[in-house]
DNA sequence: GTAATCTCTCTAGCGACTAGAGCTTCAAGA
DNA sequence: TCTTGAAGCTCTAGTCGCTAGAGAGATTAC
C-alpha cells in the first residue's frame, strides 16, 4: 500500500533527489513518514508525480505545472488556463523550431565548407564563426541549444 | 583607438556584465586599464567577443567555444577539431529538432482537444497529462525547451 | 566645478536539477 | 537476535550562462 521514495522513483522515473526537490518546490505535498522519518507514498502521490513528469517531458515548467495542478485540484473551475498554459506552451516549442531550424541550416552550410583536413588558419568554419557577413541567414540566439 | 566596456558592448550587442564573465571564464583575456583601473579595449579584443557572440548565438557552449579560440589562437594546427565541434553541435541541434517536432505535435493534439470552455474536471489538457495512455508518440524530456 | 553617466568589485539569484558529506533507518539473511 | 549493506535522511554546494544589485570610484560633458 505504501511505498518508499525509491520505489516511487522507479515506478515513475524520476529519480530520488529530484521528487525530494519537487517536494520542497511545492510541486508534492509532503508526505507521510515512517516511524523512522522515511518518506511513505501511496497512490494519489504516485500519480500525481506522473502527472508532473508527463508535463515535464513535454517541457513545461515547474511554474506551469503548479498552476496545471491547482487546477486539478479544483475540478470545479473553468479549465481556461489549462488551456493557455498548454497553448502558450506550444507556441514556444514552434518558436523554438523555427529558430533551430535557422541555426541547423547554418550550421550545415558551415560544416559542409570544411573537411577537416586541413590547418585552422584556412578553416572555413572559425572564417565563418569569425565573420558573420558569411552566414546566408540571421539567427538570434535560442536559450537552451 | 581604445574603447570602454560599455563602447565594446554597443558595438557587439553582448551586455556588459556578459563580457566581464566571459573575461573571468577566460575566454575574453584580461584587456589593458585606464588609469583609473578601467577596462579599455582594442580592435582585436572586439573581434575575439564578435566571435564569441556569433558562436553562442548558433548554439556553442562556452566551453565548446574556449576549444574553437584555442584553434583561433594556433593557426598551424589542424582545423580536425573544430570541424567534429561544429559537427557535434549540428547533431545537437538536428536532435533537438526531432524531438521538439514530436513534442510540438503532441501539444497540438493535446491542446486541440479542449476548447477552453468546459470545466477542469473534463479537461483534455489535464487528462491528457495525467494519462500517458492518451498519447500518441513517445515524447523523451528536451532539456532548455 | 559639478552633475550625470559609466565603471569597478563583489555577492547572490535564476531554473531544474545533481552531487556529495555525514548520519540514520530499514530489510534480509545467518 | 545480530549483522550487514542498501537505502534513506538533511544540508550545502555545484552546474550553465548569465543577470541584478550594492556601494564605491572614474570619466565626460557642460
Amino acid at each position: 500500500m505504501f511505498f518508499s521514495i525509491g520505489d516511487l522513483a522507479r515506478r515513475t522515473g524520476v529519480k530520488v533527489p529530484t521528487i525530494r526537490y519537487y517536494e520542497q518546490r511545492g510541486l508534492l505535498d509532503a508526505p507521510l513518514r515512517s516511524a523512522g522519518n522515511q518518506r511513505r507514498y501511496g497512490q494519489a502521490e504516485l500519480e500525481r508525480l506522473r502527472f508532473i513528469r508527463h508535463a515535464r517531458d513535454l517541457g513545461f515548467s515547474l511554474g506551469a505545472i503548479s498552476g496545471l495542478i491547482e487546477l486539478q485540484d479544483h475540478p470545479d473551475r473553468s479549465c481556461e488556463t489549462a488551456t493557455r498554459i498548454a497553448q502558450d506552451q506550444l507556441d514556444a516549442v514552434r518558436q523554438k523550431i523555427r529558430r533551430l531550424r535557422a541555426l541547423e541550416a547554418e550550421l550545415a552550410r558551415i560544416t559542409d565548407g570544411c573537411t577537416g583536413a586541413g590547418v585552422s588558419r584556412e578553416c572555413y568554419v572559425l572564417a565563418s564563426l569569425a565573420d558573420h557577413e558569411l552566414c546566408e541567414h540571421d539567427h538570434a540566439p535560442v536559450d537552451g541549444v
